[in-house]
DNA sequence: CTCCTCTTGTAGCGCTCGCTACACAATGTA
DNA sequence: TACATTGTGTAGCGAGCGCTACAAGAGGAG
């Protein structure tokens, strides 16, 4: 059967670090292709031709094709919740102004092709596909968590607050992707100005 | 080619009542067969074989699947439309009532598996599909306006008002079906209260 | 040089997909 | 009775899917 186990560094796996690199290489072209072509589309022979191999290749890289979309999907929710952390403010600030600073860093040419792809993960959990759901798990409770550390309310409030932050997010993306733009902006501006007055209770 | 047609009472085809007849209730369980099994899983064999006929008769009976598609989800939109429209409070009330009572009206059986596909829907509209997205465009354009008849806020800010409660709702359907439903639940509690005090600007 | 492992191409299996061709029974209609 | 329309079953096409079997080149190890 295998021939004898090498000591292998932490990290990667028993075939050595070319064959590791390989993997990974491929899992970034394939991050890049769902991103392109969404979770429908995920299917291994356009998907090798656009990276310039074949479906073969990737069967031998991956076990099979969830496999893959799983490494895929994992690197997707580590880049979405980067740049998730990255548009929030520095320090605590109200709900509203931590909206308004998430909102500010729309307009990335990225952003908009990570939000649908995460609307399409989102629409396949709530259908109870397994790996997504555990995605959208991770990355909503990613983002529950930091939105509770950068809001400025009573800790007993924190994840009801950030809880409802990431709710009006997640709203307005839905309709600035599948509805009206302007309707998106518009709801933008005056949640940001609504959640940002005063305290509350 | 053709034989000579016949005078059709309007609304009708120019194939006869039994098979409009035939044909609605064909509808009638393609729209079940959607919110039990999602976009994704459409096809017209399993649907047949669910429906207990044929492949071949959908395809007598509608052109091609997504006439069948298009018909189930015009179907769905106007359920969609009737039941939010039922959830809405008689009379103008503040942002934060409406929303009270709208997401009152959770609980219903039917309301959750409407709003797995409602989201499956909007993923596929974002990703460009035309049938989604002139769906999509319907629905939304008709909550948003029925929000604004029932919200009591001055008439400059009633579009505005009802995409941003509009998004929150969405939002929080969107959190409670691929996340966590206790963060659903405290964010719309959250949110209700937040919006129904006072006034804006 | 001779193996032996890693990598890669070719071919194809079994399946599902949307869709179509064709035959045929049933049901009016002239 | 003869014919035309309507409904339905059977069979299959071409394409795509995930996945596999098999052979063979490449390159290092003995």
């Amino acid at each position: 059967m295998a021939g004898q186990e090498r000591d292998v560094p932490a990290g990667t796996s028993a075939r050595g670090e070319a064959y590791d690199e390989r993997r990974a290489e491929l899992v970034r072209g394939a991050v890049e292709y769902l991103r392109e072509q969404g979770l429908s589309r995920f299917t291994l022979r356009p998907l090798a031709r656009s990276l310039g191999t074949s479906d073969r290749m990737l069967l031998y890289y991956f076990a099979n094709r969830d496999e893959l979309l799983v490494a895929a999907l994992e690197s997707v929710a580590a880049e979405l919740l980067a740049s998730f952390e990255a548009s929030l403010p520095p320090a605590p600030a109200t709900p509203g102004a931590v909206l308004a600073q998430v909102l500010a860093s729309a307009g990335q040419p990225e952003l908009e092709t990570n939000l649908r792809l995460w609307v399409e993960v989102l629409a396949q959990a709530a259908r109870g596909d397994v790996t997504c759901r555990e995605t959208a798990a991770r990355v909503l409770a990613g983002w529950v968590g930091w939105l509770a550390e950068r809001i400025d309310v009573p800790d007993e409030e924190r994840r009801q607050v950030a809880a409802s932050l990431l709710a009006v997010i997640d709203g307005i993306a839905l309709i600035y992707l599948a509805g009206d733009v302007e309707d998106a902006f518009s709801a933008a501006i005056w949640l940001a100005a609504r959640l940002g007055e005063g305290r509350a209770s």
